[in-house]
DNA sequence: TTTGTTAACAACCAATCGGTTGATAAACAA
DNA sequence: TTGTTTATCAACCGATTGGTTGTTAACAAA
């Protein structure tokens, strides 16, 4: 399903690689918040967390919607579940290559040493 | 469990906020490789995939071993399944918000506004 | 020894990131 | 109208990123 959304997970993980955003994140698991509401806890500008809401946004993290002059921020969990998706389909190859890894051990034992065939 | 490991994360998701190392990791999911194994592939360098590997391991996503100069590298499925623990942690909060957001919203509206208590 | 392979290290460069200040726009309230 | 609140836009700055080239080190093979 997800093929060639290649740049939307750049954004997705990039978004999540800052611990502001993170806990942008966390204060909007709790309901939905504006910008001011998400700058007081944080020692910085309104500006840059407006910055950073930009860039949970262009990640699909987040959406807006309008509330008079409010902009109010809501989380987007789908894009959440997407990102534990694309991790989890590596995690879930890896487990399922330990489960046959005695099989192959036991078979290059009977072949040949662990060097690689050039 | 994994309470102060803040650049840690900060570090993981940026590691994977770059379509080349996710590629690398696709790879490793499949079995170790070397650094040539795994420039080849891609259209850039041995020392940019050397320095991509870097990220991965500071990340703690891969490890390095020793095979006479070669070092094969490895994926750490701990560290990608942290990752899906801290996305979950809010995923699935939010969704039980959803399931008990009417029960909220009614006693907020008996009791007080939607203010944090400081 | 010499040669070739594998990989890291160092220095450098263009582009981007996170943050700031200042100005501006939009939606109200008076 | 004027003023206030909310939030964005624009320009700028220091630090970091992703990539390159060149060099060096460690090991294998001859």
């Amino acid at each position: 399903m997800d093929r060639s959304d290649d740049s939307l997970l750049d954004k997705a993980f990039l978004a999540l690689a800052d611990p502001a955003r993170r806990r942008i994140i966390a204060r909007l698991s709790r309901g939905p918040a504006t910008v001011n509401e998400l700058a007081e806890p944080f020692e910085i500008t309104k500006q840059a967390v407006s910055k950073h809401i930009q860039v949970l946004e262009q990640a699909q993290l987040v959406t807006r919607t309008r509330d008079a002059q409010r902009r109010p921020v809501h989380l987007n969990p789908a894009r959440l579940e997407a990102l534990t998706a694309w991790i989890d389909q590596y995690r879930l190859v890896r487990e399922g290559q330990f489960r046959s890894l005695d099989a192959v051990l036991q078979s290059q034992a009977t072949t040949n040493i662990t060097k690689d065939p050039s």
